[in-house]
DNA sequence: CCGGTGATGTTC
DNA sequence: AACATCACCGGG
């Protein structure tokens, strides 16, 4: 696997927004003992300080605080009681923004990542239901599973070093489209979601 | 649509 | 110490 990792500067190149847009079309790739998974980041949502929805909105806590880090850091959470969530930390050390990865095209080791996401089904009779390429990654509680990646062996750990991290973009050859955000209760009028147009892989 | 599931933040 | 909330998912 090469290892084209995207590096300080560029994190702290952009606001939260425009980061957002530049890390679609990047490979976020997961170096496991298990094996190696990545895939293209097809979907992102930007949470800005000042916004109601972001974890770090007029607060500065133990969870949070990953957000308050250096741009690069990874802040995963935990969402009900059941699955996680990655983010890419923006803008700078002390402002808490980041960019939740939403969706990804499978690339590198789809077989890991079904056997990882199989593993999480209740039942031997689901687990012997199909599982299309295109729902391995399709959302981000899912991908996450899929990756293999866990709160406690990575959160507040660093994209520019270590077995997490994301590759920069070989392509331009998509079309970004912006929406409003998904599943939130608040913030919701804000055009905060990135996803190319017309991409299998991305939620609903 | 609806419920599982548990950490987190807020209020008392 | 209790309570409400939650950047989700899978099964109807």
């Amino acid at each position: 696997m090469e290892d084209n990792r995207l590096d300080l500067s560029f994190y702290q190149s952009y606001d939260t927004i425009t980061l957002a847009q530049k890390l679609i079309g990047c490979e976020l790739v997961h170096d496991s003992p298990d094996g190696t998974t990545s895939g293209i980041i097809v979907e992102t949502e930007a949470y800005l300080c000042d916004d109601p929805a972001c974890h770090a909105f007029n607060r500065r806590t133990a969870r949070t605080e990953p957000m308050y880090g250096t741009p690069g850091t990874i802040y995963i959470y935990l969402i009900y009681g059941m699955y996680q969530c990655i983010n890419v930390v923006s803008n700078r050390e002390g402002v808490g923004e980041a960019v939740l990865i939403r969706a990804l095209q499978p690339v590198l080791g789809i077989n890991l990542m079904q056997q990882r996401r199989l593993l999480n089904r209740k039942s031997a009779i689901d687990q012997q239901k199909p599982l299309l390429v295109k729902d391995l990654c399709r959302g981000p509680g899912k991908l996450v599973q899929a990756m293999g990646i866990d709160r406690s062996a990575h959160n507040n750990h660093s994209f520019t070093k270590g077995p997490l991290y994301i590759n920069q973009s070989v392509s331009d050859d998509f079309q970004i489209e912006e929406t409003m955000r998904i599943g939130i209760n608040v913030g919701t009028a804000l055009p905060y979601r990135f996803v190319v147009k017309k991409s299998a892989y991305t939620s609903r």
